[in-house]
DNA sequence: GTGGTCTAGACCACC
DNA sequence: GTGGTCTAGACCACG
């Protein structure tokens, strides 16, 4: 399964499920008409408790992400694909720019600062290289 | 006043001004040996919880860059300007690297993400331009 | 055919058939003495589970509405139409009742309430007229 | 205070009590600024478990009516009020709408829709009286 | 088997 | 004190 979760980094759990879902659903990993697992199923797979996959999934549901099917399970909506995709780049988009805003109010240059991110680009490069 | 706080953006508010100490100290706006001012007049000019501000100070002084003058306030310390300008370069690095691990398990190219972070980049030179 | 669901609606499948059977047994579309369909023909008809199907009927003949024709099916008991005609008639005045409760309690007045029943009704019938 | 809840009745605990602050929004029983009960308050006024005022809560914020003030509570938005009366018109709409188009499908006419419907307001209409 | 709801009780961060 | 998260385990309706 594509579902992995860290307890210790500060996201909670079942924000970090959501997340990986629509993930999931944006790369079409899991495509609309799917059924995802079933919650006790996942939170068997994360040995977490199912009802933290239930609120990951309650809340995908009121995203319009995910429809029951009554006594089936879960599916993926028509229009999930799209909504997930605006959804990780606005998530990307906001969170580049909350991390440039603060480091241009912390006073460093627009060179400074492209310099830094090019060294976490060797950084994680490299390391992938090594894995 | 340096500081100004935002009780909507999901960061605690003693962390927010935290951090903007910290920023103000790295930029020598205030200087080692300088008062910061007093628990009741900044919470007072933020419209924050008294307790808000001492627990900010709290934690500064634990971490050494502020110090207790029996009396008369807190004073920057005088190793505080080249701690909390690693502090910044740290917590920056990190928030860097959080942010592109997170885009490349989104699946997105280096090159995506480069093309993300300079258009951010010309959206914020824009915005100052017009300010 | 004259039954159709809708798995979106909220309303158990197994009730949306047993309340389309009364109705057609109410309106005489099926009379005492006629077999209904069989639980595989009317599963396949509304593409549904036939445990759906048997459920809906299982539940009909606890109510005295269908009794079993060994090795035949299911027929209209005698007493089917007066049951259902009752079952229609109080259904609706409960749920009209629960209705007009809950605008009472939410503050509108009967001349609103009549309003946007009457709103309602103009709707529906120049919808009819469109058909 | 203004909010009471029936495990009977089918709907669930958390929806009733959504429902009923939404009510409150609307008729202004509590407005923008002010603070909702604090989730343990309610639920031992309730006898309600506080998972399930917390959920209420919860899914109040994400449909913009309340904003959490970290460490103080929970407060009603600016823009509550507009969105609670929307809610409840377009709620009672729907619900009337459906029990018309039910009543028609089982072959009432307008006018015998009509006599239930005035039926039931002089039911309820005596109970008030009685009360 | 499926999801949905509820209870009970725990721990955390924040004010 | 406040809300937020998580676990554990129960019961229900549905297919």
């Amino acid at each position: 399964m594509f579902v992995h979760v860290d307890s210790q980094n500060g996201i909670a759990l079942y924000e970090q499920i959501m997340r990986q879902i629509k993930f999931a659903v944006a790369s079409e990993a899991i495509q609309p008409g799917n059924l995802v697992p079933s919650v006790r199923e996942l939170a068997g797979e994360l040995t977490v408790n199912p009802n933290t996959v239930a609120r990951a999934y309650r809340e995908l549901q009121s995203e319009d992400i995910l429809q029951p099917i009554r006594g089936t399970g879960l599916e993926v909506t028509p229009g999930a694909v799209k909504r997930c995709r605006e959804d990780r780049q606005s998530l990307l988009r906001e969170r580049i720019r909350s991390v440039m805003a603060e480091s241009r109010q912390s006073g460093l240059s627009w060179d400074e600062i492209r310099e830094m991110f090019e060294a976490e680009i060797g950084r994680l490069e490299a390391r992938k290289d090594r894995t």
